[in-house]
DNA sequence: GACAAATGTAACCGTGACGCTTACAGATCG
DNA sequence: CGATCTGTAAGCGTCACGGTTACATTTGTC
């Protein structure tokens, strides 16, 4: 897939919402969990939008709720918003047209490369946020060491 | 995955060595085919050899050839062999670690990556270069309009 | 209405990864 | 010996991406 941490991030951004469901939470909230520059977090925010996965309000008292319960919000469509479309990456150059694999080669590897894309598709969509939630606040419990990050009493 | 094209590259230079097989193929001809300079055939099958899907011999007459059948060469061991086990990226820096999220998405996160990379490498493994050679031939009996990049008689 | 608090973007920078190229050392066959 | 190949090191150019600054815009609150 690609290589960015952009998923990653979307990840971590979906389950702070799914912890905090409801409320709005701001990019400088979540810039702080994720531990980059609120620009970063906006810039995700905005294409998760346009995949209909959360909710975004502009102006005062504004900022980011999911926009669908986190169980059904799959780490595949997750993925897939992020424009990760693109695991693997074909001849820069096209290849040698004379010789019959690189001829071929391109198709035969288009084929397998999306083979390959649903597989990965199909092992992500098997999680949902809500199981991330569900995990982070189990670890949470058994290891109770931290705080939120918001500074109004935690639990 | 990783977002280079060594797996492309990889798998066109392994269907060359399959429809050529025993003979040793140079890397000046790979190049040839890849459409590529020779050095960049030269390190990828430097790392093939270290996998042991590649024979190389060296000096005059030397050359490519493969060091298993075809059929035994399946394409997540080609996947594994060019080094590109992290189809994800995780954080950049460490997440707040006072934030239940913060601290334990990287847990989550590695068990989502490595199952889906898991995924990946049993879909991928479910072909052989084989396979591939298989598809060419049929797909070069279909339309033989092009010759073999070694001017003498292609079919 | 003024002001503060947010999002939404554009623009730019620094960095790292990667493919390409040149160059050269070493091995091997004739 | 000389031609032919592999094996590498070194450097370059490019591109993608995260980080940052800056600013326009929207919106709730007083």
């Amino acid at each position: 897939m690609a290589a960015n941490c952009r998923f990653a991030f979307a990840v971590h951004i979906l389950a702070v919402l799914g912890l905090k469901e409801k409320e709005d939470v701001t990019s400088d909230v979540l810039a702080g969990s994720v531990n980059t520059n609120p620009v970063v977090i906006r810039r995700i925010v905005s294409t998760l939008q346009q995949a209909g996965l959360v909710a975004t309000a502009k102006g005062a008292r504004g900022g980011v709720k999911l926009a669908l319960a986190p169980e059904n919000i799959s780490l595949g469509a997750v993925y897939r918003a992020m424009g990760s479309p693109q695991s693997f990456s074909g001849h820069r150059h096209e290849p040698n047209q004379r010789c019959p694999v690189g001829k071929h080669i391109v198709l035969v590897l288009d084929e397998v490369f999306s083979s390959a894309q649903a597989a990965l598709d199909d092992a992500l969509s098997r999680r949902s946020i809500a199981d991330v939630v569900a995990t982070i606040s189990l670890e949470s419990k058994a290891a109770p060491r931290a705080k939120k990050v918001s500074p109004r009493r935690a639990d």
